[in-house]
DNA sequence: TTGCCGGTTTTGAACGATCAACTCGCTGGA
DNA sequence: TCCAGCGAGTTGATCGTTCAAAACCGGCAA
């Protein structure tokens, strides 16, 4: 059929030059500096380009730019994985949009022992150019290694330890559970615990000052009523418990994470109370538990922190300020005081 | 300090070559073919890899042996997610047994309304050399195209169009819900129902199927009834409700999915009954929510069909039978009779 | 005519590895 | 004595692309 194939495999470059009737390097140029190329040419060049579906090679672009292209993200496996899948949501978001910016995204697993020697190991390989780190640890050794070592990379978390650094984006906690203390007081919730885990968490901590920046909005002084629990169903049932001992009626709780809530609607139900109607709850990360259990959660707008990420990562110039996500409040009956027809919510749910 | 990265930026095998006092071609020799370098000259050829921390160029490699030692796998965007994330899951455990297989994984987003386009796109860049397929659709074209065009890939499900294909890893939901329905008679319940999807689904009747024949072994005869609906909470709610008017006393219902369990749980509770105790309930997948709802459920054991893709993908000689993995029961207290310390571990009530 | 200019295109080299063919020294059978 | 055969190691070519520099070319001023 065609002479061009007749090298055997593959479609190459030399294989559209030839049919264009040019150079290999014409041919490189009107796909990768159009401006270089005269105008026919290059209609004449991009025509046999879209004919004989020519795709680059990626490996030699890589070897001859000495650029991958690629970004490296670590996943782990199932030992440490939390309730909520709020990571490998940003993974499949980060994935759908690193075309957009020219790239991809490689996983990877790195020994647990030593998770540097696998940021090193990938870095060396030449597969990637830099990474995407999530879940940013307290006293993460990760960011020390790739500022050294002048690689690139962006975070999803604050990289809490320096903050002399800008490269992030980060779903603003404070803010999100700030919202959800007004909400619960719009609603009609008259007293509004915490369900937080120990302080320590810079996450945690930042979510609780959300809270307690809320009640301040709110002229509410003195000692608010907390409990704290580690991140455990039957542990927050137990805290949530003691918690609402100390809440007077019309009382909400507001808790840190998806897994504490649920821990709350089991002690409103070991009380004898009904969530929503008698006892507002709200969680965070909106996971598909919370919507399983018509719980009123606080979302992350993760798609869009994974489009950030890729620009701070591929055009470093043009958004060089670390960026604070908004996010919004998913209500459903557990924060809904008028439960008409209890236990069908009238909540509309999240496919 | 060491003369060999005098050329610059990184270590390449000339540099080690140059330090072992041997030719590149030794170096890579030491490297991919050790049987034919000299014991010694071995040793010291890998003394000083070890000491440069040389790591072979992978777009060199890829360029020259034209072969990327990498398989796509396809990931989509939030639209289509389903309750659970046996897929993310599936993914983790790929790329953790990767390296194993001396491979890595590229995940890719293909446009959804020309998922072939993604797939030849990605394979024409020469980034991959096959795919791994999960979530096999009915009249699914992906396989076809696939095997049109000699492209290597496995399946994480039964092609079921295509029962000639024998590179696939499946769980066996038949087993599974079998060993579930043995499992509740063995704790008592005397009459056990299905709630499953609308036929019509491969996966949904195979796991129907289990059912029937874990009734037929228990000797029960003539018409034992069935519900079914589509995967949505509120519809199986529904379904699960008629279902229950339908079971005598100590009955139990086993569900196509999490979800439709979660379904059923709120039935259950709808009809002031208690699970556990009053109506036995058992999902499939062992999904976060299941954890959360104290819902015992048909784990599938991702990891080890992880490890067994891999082997599929990358010595189909070796491995040639399609694998068929026996799930496992994660018992939990919505299939236990004498819920002893009532509220503590028992089933939490949905809102 | 010559020289130079700018835009356009082509040619040689290189990225870092592996494949294929070759050299070298030695052994052993005819 | 000769040379086939073997093990160990080397050298040249190559994968497909892009970079850098050179070549081409029509036009225009000197």
């Amino acid at each position: 059929m065609q002479a061009d194939e007749s090298r055997g495999g593959r479609t190459t470059i030399v294989d559209v030059a030839e049919a264009a009737g040019v150079s290999r390097q014409t041919v490189s140029n009107a796909l990768n500096r159009p401006h270089k190329v005269a105008p026919d040419t290059l209609e004449r060049v991009l025509r046999e380009v879209e004919r004989l579906r020519f795709t680059p090679h990626a490996s030699a672009q890589q070897l001859r730019r000495q650029r991958a292209s690629a970004f490296g993200f670590e996943v782990n496996p199932s030992g440490h994985r939390r309730l909520g899948h709020i990571l490998d949501e940003f993974l499949v978001e980060l994935t759908v949009s690193a075309p957009a910016h020219a790239s991809h995204l490689l996983a990877f697993a790195p020994d647990p022992d030593d998770v540097i020697a696998g940021y090193r190991q990938t870095l060396a390989s030449g597969l990637v150019d830099g990474f995407v780190l999530a879940d940013t640890r307290h006293a993460d050794p990760r960011p020390q290694w790739l500022i050294e070592h002048g690689v690139p990379f962006v975070s999803f978390g604050r990289v809490w330890d320096r903050p002399e650094l800008t490269r992030w984006v980060d779903v603003d906690g404070h803010a999100g559970v700030l919202g959800a203390v007004r909400h619960l007081a719009a609603s009609g919730y008259r007293q509004i615990g915490w369900l937080g885990w120990p302080s320590g968490s810079p996450v945690g901590d930042d979510r609780r000052r959300g809270w307690a920046d809320g009640l301040a909005e709110l002229g509410v002084t003195g000692e608010a009523p907390t409990a704290e629990s580690v991140q455990d169903l039957d542990e927050a049932t137990g805290a949530a418990e003691r918690l609402l001992d100390r809440l007077g009626p019309d009382a909400a709780i507001v808790c840190a994470s998806d897994l504490l809530a649920l821990g709350a609607l089991r002690a409103v139900r070991n009380h004898g109370l009904e969530p929503g109607r008698d006892v507002g709850v709200v969680g965070f990360d909106d996971t598909d538990v919370a919507a399983a259990m018509q719980l009123t959660s606080v979302h992350q707008p993760v798609a869009e922190a994974a489009r950030i990420a890729w620009d701070l990562l591929v055009d470093p110039e043009t958004t060089s300020a670390p960026v604070l996500l908004e996010p919004t409040l998913t209500v459903r009956a557990s924060s809904v005081r008028d439960s008409a027809g209890a236990g069908r919510s009238s909540v509309p749910e999240p496919p």
